[in-house]
RNA sequence: GCGGGUGUGGCGGAAUGGUAGACGCCGGGGACUUAAAAUCCCCUGAGCUUUGCUCGUGCGGGUUCGAGUCCCGCCACCCGCACCA
């Protein structure tokens, strides 16, 4: 017995000390043990970390400590995704290097993760910015090329014409340049390419075998992915020509009513040779950004070539327009305009003034029905279509497919919506792309033996656009091929590519090479992968891709990297805004009864919405004062409390007050122990032994939420229990089921009591099954579907029995009021309803 | 605009189609204390004619003996949209 009050701050040094002396979270790969992978989304080293961040990392951190508790083998790993566009903006607005900035933010996160208590195998951290990682990507990347996986094609960019440079989407703001304020261009560059759309089909397949990911990522890729069958096709041109279209609705092709080209199509470049007011209108097209939301949400605009097309069952002459909602890069550039069955076309058709025939109805007698302002992409009947009229939809396309194959007009087509994946950046805080131009030998990939392509540390950044490309030495090179003078490639890798394989790299470093593939097998694939849904398309399709693509060059054995995933929610707080308008920081705000005021002069604050924390909005926690203010565990505890891990955190002052209370609570009821208690407590060991099977069902779901919870309930019970053997193996199992989440009051508590050696080398406690058997059962008595009564029964009492039971009830006779039973419902174990 | 998701007390949430609101926070009352903090105990969805009854899971319909849960139609908010990470 003790009266020592918990001190985290000092119990957090201790431990955290503890289990680096004992290397406790040190992966063994030649441990004989089943391995489990538990990996969470890396950092971006922005600088500090931010509460988010723990709370990805306290859920992977319970996951871990758990599964080694089951007796696993555990991965868990921590690096850095160092390169990116933030380092250079510090570079531009603070004149200090990008690689220094970055090492001392990773220096800076680094401490504060160790300050949380997280049990990783720091031994292998790296950062994607150290050139023994960039430099075995540069490899990868050569590896790929000639497998055929990689190529250059000309590209679309944001071109800021007045600093000269290229822009990242989002630093289009509003269509223009966010420094210079000039009306962003799209321009067209040469730029690198990955085959992501040769693993379409398979990225698109291997969803299928991902039980463990989510369906709506799932869904979310697919739709990405995005296959769809229909008809490829030509309209002769009255101008003797032909244009190829593409259509995923082949059964509205009666409701063609135009023909619409993309502003970069062919057609578009030779009508604007003789027409000023069509060079014109292109021109405008090229403005404004290439985001895809941007495009749709525009207006749309079209241009009357007064070139028509021929249809191709009616005959009829179709106008065809350039217009800029038709994408080049999709189908062919070129699509029938269907506006009764399509929203963009009915739109432009609206505008233009054009027909919109209706072509699909609900049924064979509203072939008239007038539309509602809006188009009817649905389901339906066919009608005005001559040989399709009364088919449904798909016997429709089936039937127009089958016209125009035997016409020879064209044929049914998979398009897919997945383009390939443009890598090169026009900027220098990223890999460099490995290859070499030169005049004679054309594009040269640089020899095996040169890598890595280190960047050069002397750069400048006083002026917009790529220091690599203006370095005076660095890209002067001798050509591997011919000798002759030559220059390297000036762009670097997107970031995603770093994130595409850094998983291989936590499980084996070798030297000498990218990874070793044995190593690797015996960790990969990732057993849980947990991060922000944000990343549900872009990161984890092209962390897919990578794999495969690896595993097709012969490197990997594997297709599919992350096994499980997990999508965790937002933490938000609420806003707080003065009486002019600006934004309050909640350390610049305090609650006076119900209300808010600020603390500088007592003046009134409004309290606004729960959101996303932001700089902006100043509803930023900083991690470090309240581990100070409170320990690690109890900030951690908050993390796993009250919300479910897929739904956006609250964060409140409140919360994490109670969950210190807890923390001591916990503490104060291991320290009131009576090792010589005996005796049995049949409840509280039921309860024991009910709670340590429910609590690992729950880890295992990342129900953490529910874990909590049920170990709230248990130390309830063990605070109103008497002295018992029981009541000591429930403290003892408290103390093991809350160790993943509170791993420093739980050494703390059980080094008091004697424990043997470190509770995070201990093993998760074993459930007695005779326990967890129930002999009673409360059963709900309903009258007509109305709650009337409870009653307790034996478990497992027949229908019979619980009816007669229920009707028994003085409650229920009352509710019945001599009504004519008409039927009884019985759900053995729950429930009884008469119906009357 | 397109794709995906979410919506339950004052708040976060729990609930294999079967007792809506477990657990936590806030709030109220009490105990202990000279007093406070800490701690402990009790109450806490709304309403009513209070042995009990009625209403209640974003809104409007539907299926069912029974719907927070399934179906149809809406609304609001959040995430993504290919150069933010």
């Amino acid at each position: 017995m003790t009266d020592r009050r918990f001190n985290p701050a000092a119990a957090d040094a201790k431990w955290q000390a503890a289990w680096e002396e004992a290397g406790c979270f040190v992966a063994d790969s030649a441990s004989e043990k089943p391995k489990s992978y538990v990996l969470e989304m890396f950092p971006y080293p922005s600088g500090r970390i931010h509460i988010g961040h723990v709370r990805n990392y306290t859920m992977g951190d319970v996951l871990a400590r758990y599964k080694k508790m089951r007796g696993h083998e555990v991965l868990h790993p921590m690096g850095w995704d160092a390169f990116g566009m933030p380092a250079e903006n510090a570079a531009m607005e603070k004149g200090v290097h990008p690689g220094g900035w970055t090492h001392d933010n990773i220096a800076h996160m680094k401490a504060q993760l160790k300050r949380i208590g997280f049990a990783l195998d720091w031994t292998r951290e790296f950062a994607t910015c150290d050139a023994s990682y960039y430099g075995h990507e540069q490899a990868l990347f050569i590896a790929l090329y000639e497998a055929g996986l990689v190529y250059r094609k000309q590209a679309e960019v944001n071109w800021d014409p007045v600093d000269m440079t290229v822009l990242a989407n989002e630093q289009v703001i509003d269509g223009k340049g966010w420094r210079s304020g000039a009306e962003v261009e799209k321009r067209k560059l040469n730029q690198w390419f990955l085959k992501i759309t040769d693993f379409a089909e398979e990225l698109l397949d291997g969803l299928d075998s991902l039980d463990g990911w989510p369906d709506k990522v799932k869904l979310m890729q697919a739709n990405w992915i995005g296959k769809s069958k229909g008809l490829q096709f030509a309209f002769d041109l009255s101008d003797g020509d032909k244009v190829e279209v593409y259509s995923t609705r082949p059964d509205t092709i009666f409701g063609a009513s135009f023909v619409a080209v993309a502003a970069d199509h062919p057609i578009a470049s030779r009508v604007a040779e003789g027409d000023d007011a069509a060079q014109a209108f292109i021109e405008k097209c090229k403005a404004g950004g290439t985001t895809a939301a941007a495009l749709e949400t525009a207006e749309k605009l079209g241009f009357d070539t007064k070139l028509t097309a021929r249809h191709p069952f009616t005959g009829e002459a179709l106008p065809v327009y350039i217009a800029n909602f038709v994408l080049m890069d999709y189908g062919t550039g070129a699509v029938m305009g269907v506006p009764g069955h399509d929203q963009r076309d009915f739109e432009f058709a609206t505008k233009y003034d054009l027909p919109i025939p209706r072509v699909v109805a609900p049924n064979a007698d509203d072939a008239d029905k007038p539309f509602a302002g809006e188009a009817e992409p649905g389901e339906g009947v066919i009608v005005n279509s001559q040989f399709l009229d009364g088919l449904d939809v798909e016997a429709a396309k089936r039937e127009v497919i089958a016209r125009i194959e035997a016409a020879g007009a064209g044929e049914g087509k998979t398009v897919w919506r997945l383009r390939d994946w443009g890598v090169s950046r026009q900027r220098y805080w990223g890999t460099p792309i490995p290859f070499i131009h030169c005049d004679t030998c054309g594009v040269v990939p640089v020899p095996e033996e040169q890598l890595p392509v280190e960047l050069p540390e002397d750069v400048e950044f006083d002026t917009p656009g790529n220091p690599l490309d203006r370095h005076p030495t660095w890209k002067h090179v001798d050509c591997p091929g011919c000798g002759g003078k030559a220059v390297r490639e000036t762009d670097t890798l997107d970031t995603f590519v770093n994130s595409s394989w850094y998983f291989l790299r936590f499980a084996s470093q070798p030297a000498d090479k990218p990874f070793d593939r044995d190593e690797v097998a015996k960790w990969l694939p990732v057993e849980q992968y947990i991060g922000g849904i944000e990343h549900a398309i872009l990161h984890l399709l092209y962390a897919r891709f990578w794999t495969r693509a690896l595993e097709r060059i012969g490197m990997l054995d594997f297709a599919e990297p992350f096994a499980s995933l997990f999508t965790q929610g937002m933490v938000t707080h609420e806003t707080y805004q003065a009486g002019d308008g600006s934004w309050l920081s909640p350390g610049e705000v305090k609650k006076d009864g119900a209300d808010y005021m600020r603390i500088e002069d007592g003046s009134p604050v409004t309290v606004g919405r729960v959101v996303k924390m932001s700089k902006s909005k100043k509803n930023v926690i900083d991690p470090d004062a309240i581990i100070t203010q409170y320990g690690a565990d109890a900030v951690r505890w908050f993390m796993l409390s009250d919300s479910p891990p897929e739904r956006d955190l609250p964060w409140s002052e409140a919360g994490i007050e109670g969950c210190s209370r807890f923390v001591h609570r916990l503490w104060r009821l291991t320290t009131q122990r009576d090792a010589a208690a005996s005796g049995e407590d049949l409840d509280l060991a039921r309860k024991t032994h009910r709670t340590i099977a429910a609590v690992a069902e729950d880890i295992e779901a990342l129900s953490f939420n529910k874990a909590v919870a049920r170990i709230y309930e248990l130390t309830g019970a063990v605070e109103k229990a008497q002295p018992s053997a029981s009541r000591e193996e429930a403290i003892e199992t408290l103390l093991l089921l809350a160790s993943p989440m509170m791993p420093h009051l739980a050494e703390e508590a059980w080094a008091e009591a004697g424990g043997e050696g470190l509770i995070a080398n201990a093993a998760w406690p074993a459930v007695d099954p005779a326990l967890l058997v129930e002999d009673e059962v409360t059963i709900a008595v309903q009258v007509k579907g109305k709650l009337r009564d409870t009653l307790t029964a034996a478990k497992g009492s027949s229908k019979e029995e619980l009816e007669a039971l229920a009707l028994a009830s003085d409650k229920v006779q009352r509710s019945l009021d001599g009504a004519a039973i008409r039927k009884v419902i019985v759900v053995p174990d729950r429930l009884v309803n008469i119906v009357t």
